[in-house]
DNA sequence: ATCTGTGAAATTTTTCACAGCC
DNA sequence: GGCTGTGAAAAATTTCACAGAT
């Protein structure tokens, strides 16, 4: 994830990874239908998406079939974990051949909830915004951008591929007039949190934050980070520790933190280093 | 998470959770200063990223420690893995008090590997990547883009912020000479694992990839993605999720995923929805 | 003969809960 | 009295390894 990102990815962990998150509670009756195991794991969900991305390129390339090595392989995952990850949306592979891709793809799409189109708000239309809304992406896979909201007046009124960037203060009227279901927030981090209580407040249950700060929602409201900043970080932190082994032949100062203080940067504050340097991090988006 | 977890994010999962990752040989001597633990959890590390932010907040705002509760609640964690997350890096608190905002921030960018300056290289400067290069937020926090590269006649020779975009080609001799340590690839996906390969091959071992391809790479180079359809789809399935739950009140259909196809979009293959719609995907960057 | 699906084991991560210091 | 640091328990995730289907 580390992803997680999450963050701007990766493996962003999320808060809701707790007991309620992806847990459902059983079926009733019994016996009859059981089809579908009681629920995902948070992990695996979010493999599953990626699974579904090289299906659809195998499928463009023509492949009818993929075994779990394969597809393992070209997603760089474990294969017994690939194939556990499938078995939690049903079992839909041949023993002894491999998963039809196309049957793969369609239970994947359902099972992500992807044959229900999901319209997207997003706000903080500057220069990641922008980016964001040029996407394309988007709305080929299911996810039109439907809305788009700013403050700025040199925005507002404007159109971004023949979308109408609106004042922020329409979020609640045409969130709920286009039943948007995911707002993107990208706007800087002082005013996320703002724009959040109105997604929230106008029934929007899903978000996906860029800015630069955590948001604070009531129990039922899913967010999903992307930290740029936060990335970055993570990756200095394995720049750091590949220095360390190489600089320790073998043993010696072995440890997983430098406990020496390399300050190649002026450490507590100095002049530009302290950390605000200006208070727009990562936000500084838009 | 992340995401992408990682994903643009979030909690993006890293392949390189394996032993090998953040592990390593633990000391030799012993007894001395024996002052740092042995390894910190890849999930740890992502936190400690989020914690140093608000930490820089806080720090702004004039608090001079703060206890693990405050700040756990700040950063959406639960305070005994937030402690937990604190002692991989030492005994910094004080008991009865709290930790001190400054000296936590210090020991967390020592242990981010902060204090050492990662230049920065960005490959592909259209869309998100313009965006990225405009960013501000990198420079401020220790992460200078120093090289900007593409391949569109029109880009190169432009400057963006003041940096110069060279052609692709020059990759290795400018990272060498610049001693790049990070890569962030922004490309549409097909280009990216040709420009992932020239970077490793020019010695940069931690990558952050926009691209919607998976890189392969050698084992002792970290990437980390950042997906941005996929951390939608992740929303979806909550979306669909919470959908079901609405619906059966109690008991009756509660399964994870609907077995039923709802297909409010034609399911297999139809005119536009198929899947590769347009095979920019979400690389439909730049 | 091959490759899926999955119990069971191993490992990692989270949470609990409390001893110890301020 | 308040709050950290951390063993130990619990939960989640990953990996193993193999029975069983084709």
């Amino acid at each position: 994830m580390v992803a997680d990102g999450g963050s701007l990815s990766a493996d962003t962990p999320s808060r809701a990874a707790r007991g309620e998150a992806v847990t459902l509670p059983q079926a009733g009756s019994e016996g009859v239908a059981a089809r579908v195991p009681r629920s995902i794991p948070e992990a695996s969900v979010a493999r599953l998406a990626v699974y579904l991305r090289m299906l659809g390129e195998l499928a463009e390339q023509g492949a009818d079939t993929v075994s779990s090595e394969e597809l393992a392989a070209a997603t760089g995952v474990n294969s017994a974990k690939l194939r556990k990850d499938l078995s939690y949306i049903g079992s839909y592979g041949i023993r002894g051949v491999g998963y039809s891709v196309s049957a793969l793809v369609h239970q994947l799409e359902r099972a992500l909830g992807l044959n229900h189109r999901q319209a997207v708000a997003l706000i903080g239309v500057g220069n990641l915004g922008h980016a964001l809304a040029g996407y394309g992406g988007f709305g080929g896979r299911g996810f039109p951008v439907t809305a788009l909201f700013d403050v700025d007046p040199d925005l507002v009124g404007i159109h971004i591929n023949g979308i109408l960037v609106e004042h922020v203060r329409a979020i609640g009227d045409t969130c709920r007039e286009r039943g948007i279901t995911i707002g993107m927030i990208a706007t800087p981090g002082p005013a996320a949190q703002g724009i959040c209580d109105m997604l929230v407040e106008a029934g929007v249950r899903c978000i996906l934050n860029f800015a630069p700060v955590v948001l604070q929602v009531p129990d039922e409201v899913e967010v999903r980070k992307v930290d740029l900043a936060v990335e970055l970080q993570i990756l200095a932190f394995h720049v750091a520790r590949k220095r360390l082994v190489a600089e320790s032949p073998e043993t010696e100062a072995s440890l997983a933190v430098p406990a020496t203080d390399v300050d190649v940067v002026p450490p507590p504050d100095a002049q530009t280093n302290g950390h605000p340097v200006n208070s727009t991090l990562n936000g500084g988006m838009r």
